[in-house]
DNA sequence: AAAGCGGGGTC
DNA sequence: GACCCAGCTTT
């Protein structure tokens, strides 16, 4: 069947302007109070919709603030540094997010005189800005009926029209975002959004969901079919393989430490690090060899001190850090120096490492 | 269409 | 452990 078709058949019989009507009622009475709901202003709620990209509010919140302080315009943004950006964005995750905001916001800047365009085809040009993302700003900052379909939304949605198309799927979205075409408010978008996604967040949510103080009940299909722990059908994903690694703090005569800059591409890109050997080519007796091979540095003193496991979305790692004392004072490859421990705060860490800072 | 890309919270 | 989170980009 056409999705057109589909959307006849799935809206008939349902009450849009009494769901619309329940669904703002209460999001205007019951929305919480946040940072990015201060205002409309377009660059705060680009930000907020980055940081919240895969990312709970309350994890958002300190992040949001301390970055507004730090780049309170588009302008000084674009003029930051990107290290400096990586360290506002360090224990975020997801850090080509930073980047791809910086890299936009350089462009608004430059082409739109750092006014973010209110054009759908402009601001979704712009790098690291989706579909959810440029339907958020249009309806959030703009007052535009325009879809902004997440994962809440789409839960939310696949409980109240009863749908068991799997949300993983791409083609899913888009079904739900003809789907709020035809229902989205045209008086109130943003509410009408930010309800959805709230609704999501406070009382439909995935498991357990509180119907019974949901105000949009008397409007929701798979409640009434008793269905509503079986919303959304969702594929799950196959699970991480394991990656074991030697990470190796290395201190000098001078009591500095041996850090070392990630590639531009990639996992944790740009990012710094503590020296890491893969553990699946090179064997603990082989550490001594592959520090003098892949730095120029003579180890004198080595000692295993700890074991980290540290979970990504597709990979874990699995860490033997060991404590590392040698008689060089320079490394021999580009991206590595030495520090002093106080040096090291400007420095944007993955929290992997960070969590091996107590060694030092 | 599937995989790569973080980190934290919950059950 | 598995699942989820105000997803996007690359392959």
């Amino acid at each position: 069947m056409k999705n057109v078709e589909r959307i006849n058949e799935i809206v008939k019989g349902f009450d849009e302007q009494s769901f619309q009507n329940d669904l703002i009622e209460w999001f205007k009475a019951e929305q919480r109070t946040l940072p990015w709901r201060e205002n409309q202003d377009p660059y705060r709620v680009w930000v907020s919709e980055i940081m919240l990209q895969q990312t709970k509010v309350d994890t958002v919140i300190p992040y949001f603030n301390n970055f507004m302080e730090r780049f309170p315009t588009p302008e000084a943004l674009a003029e930051a540094d990107e290290q400096e950006v990586l360290k506002a964005w360090e224990g975020l995750g997801y850090y080509s997010r930073a980047r791809n905001l910086q890299n936009a916001i350089r462009e608004v800047v430059a082409s739109y005189d750092g006014h973010v365009p209110d054009e759908p085809e402009e601001l979704g040009a712009l790098k690291g800005i989706g579909p959810y993302t440029k339907g958020a700003i249009l309806s959030i900052a703009f007052d535009q009926p325009e879809p902004a379909v997440d994962g809440n939304v789409m839960r939310v949605l696949a409980r109240v029209l009863n749908i068991h198309d799997d949300i993983a799927k791409q083609s899913t979205r888009k079904l739900f975002e003809l789907l709020i075409r035809e229902t989205i408010s045209k008086e109130d978008p943003s509410s009408f959004n930010q309800g959805l996604m709230e609704l999501g967040a406070l009382v439909c949510t995935p498991k357990s969901p509180t119907c019974m103080l949901c105000p949009v009940q008397k409007h929701c299909r798979a409640y009434h079919e008793g269905l509503e722990q079986e919303l959304p059908v969702k594929k799950k994903k196959k699970k991480q393989k394991k990656i074991p690694y030697y990470a190796l703090i290395v201190k000098n005569e001078e009591g500095e430490v041996l850090i070392q800059q990630r590639p531009a591409d990639g996992l944790l890109a740009n990012l710094w690090e503590f020296p890491m050997a893969p553990a699946t080519e090179v064997g603990e007796q082989d550490l001594s060899e592959w520090l003098r091979t892949t730095y120029g540095l003579e180890i004198r003193k080595m000692r295993h001190v700890d074991r980290i496991k540290h979970v990504f979305s597709h990979i874990i790692w699995e860490i033997e850090v060991l404590t590392v004392e040698t008689e060089g004072r320079e490394a021999a490859l580009p991206n590595a120096k030495f520090v002093t421990y106080k040096e090291l705060s400007v420095y944007p860490f993955p929290v992997s490492h960070q969590k091996m800072l107590k060694h030092l």
